[in-house]
DNA sequence: TTACAAAGCAAACGATCGTTTGTCTTGAAA
DNA sequence: TTTCAAGACAAACGATCGTTTGCTTTGTAA
């Protein structure tokens, strides 16, 4: 029996994740949980280039070339990362609004829970904001599909708002949007924690930033 | 004679930068500048970890270790295009502030220079917004202070700007502040050139969004 | 109890990274 | 025209990177 082309093993490694002919289920002591916490953590403290295959595996205790049995490569473990982490900051916020009617009530909801998601409860979602598809070029489509679909959820929530008529168009929902997303995926690169009662709480940040639009926007009648 | 310690040497390699006892001037045909440039383009384009020396040299047709004559390490070569990524963006907001009178004019102004630099003219603006203090640890705080510097030309826009009085207040320019220039710094995230005219141009942007806070924020009776 | 795939170990591979060292060229000040 | 430092070359160094390969352990389904 001649042998395989050596791509056809390696092919055949990485497989879990396609499930293809397997029959058998994960084993119940798999590290693939812990591994991906790590990856988060290093990926959100430390960038995704500076966080090294090596650094994340001692983590949980395992050796490099492990990894390779679960992921194809780093990018698609940054894959994996990136949809972990649109998947939780993703139902934070649909809880959030699910507790909400009224839609500014909402939006102020989602934005509260989008900037506790990436200022203090999930690394995840941190990684999804301060890595930068372009850090990973093979999978750069991916991750802004991720993104994408997301943000959609914000889409909805504009929609949603009703505004005075001279606002009340794709455009200025768009604009305000952007706005309003770009502040709060912004607010990584400027918030301390641990300055106790001298700086605002994530919540208290995402408040004053839908309030000061609120106020101004919602209930204004057309000039 | 005993040769000097390793580091003597080493260090008074360096020392261009350090003027020290250096009586000659640096020659005329240094290529100190074009280095910069390609530095600049290089980690705009891909990122500072991604960019290699030996790919930024290349760009100039230098050898890598020539690089080290002019800079001690990677992370101040990042320090120099910083510091003139803000010098230049700094400089086209002043410009652009100049010509103004009305405060709020003065802010469009402002918003308009500075994301003009980002996402069209200047890669070393881009720079100081996509590159990451965190990517250096060795330079954060130096690169922290750097962007703090610039900041504060939009610090003093804020607080020129007439609110209502309810609004006027030192936390409200604050948010107000941080609303503005986070939207404007993650516009590099989701901006796409060379989409004609199915996009708006970056004056246009920064144009709507301060637009939309000071149609509504500005001539406002207190309630 | 056995069979077998899931999961990981052990050990390396080649590539590339930032950087150092010693030498040489050359523009400009004297 | 001479002198000398500014500036770059040439060639390597050690470290670290992502990744591959062959083999071994172990949980679990039959």
């Amino acid at each position: 029996m001649p042998p395989a082309p050596p791509a056809a093993r390696t092919a055949a490694r990485k497989s879990p994740a396609r499930k293809a002919a397997s029959t058998r289920l994960p084993r119940a002591d798999n590290r693939l949980p812990q591994v991906l916490d790590a990856a988060a953590a290093l990926f959100a403290r430390k960038g995704y280039q500076a966080a090294s295959i090596r650094e994340i595996v001692k983590a949980v205790g395992m050796l490099p070339g492990s990894l390779y049995y679960h992921f194809a490569n780093k990018d698609e473990l940054l894959v994996a990362v990136y949809a972990e982490g649109v998947r939780r900051i993703s139902d934070a916020v649909s809880a959030a609004v699910a507790q909400k009617n009224d839609p500014w009530d909402q939006l102020e909801a989602a934005c509260v829970a989008h900037l506790e998601s990436l200022l203090d409860q999930s690394a995840y979602a941190k990684v999804v904001v301060s890595v930068q598809p372009v850090d990973a070029p093979p999978v750069a489509k991916a991750l802004v599909a991720l993104r994408d679909g997301y943000e959609a959820q914000f889409i909805a929530l504009m929609e949603a708002l009703p505004l005075p008529q001279r606002l009340a168009n794709r455009k200025t929902r768009s604009t305000l949007r952007r706005l309003l997303l770009g502040a709060l995926n912004w607010a990584p690169v400027w918030y301390r924690p641990n300055l106790g009662a001298n700086s605002a709480p994530p919540q208290r940040i995402a408040q004053d930033f839908v309030q000061l639009l609120k106020t101004e926007l919602a209930s204004r009648k057309p000039i």
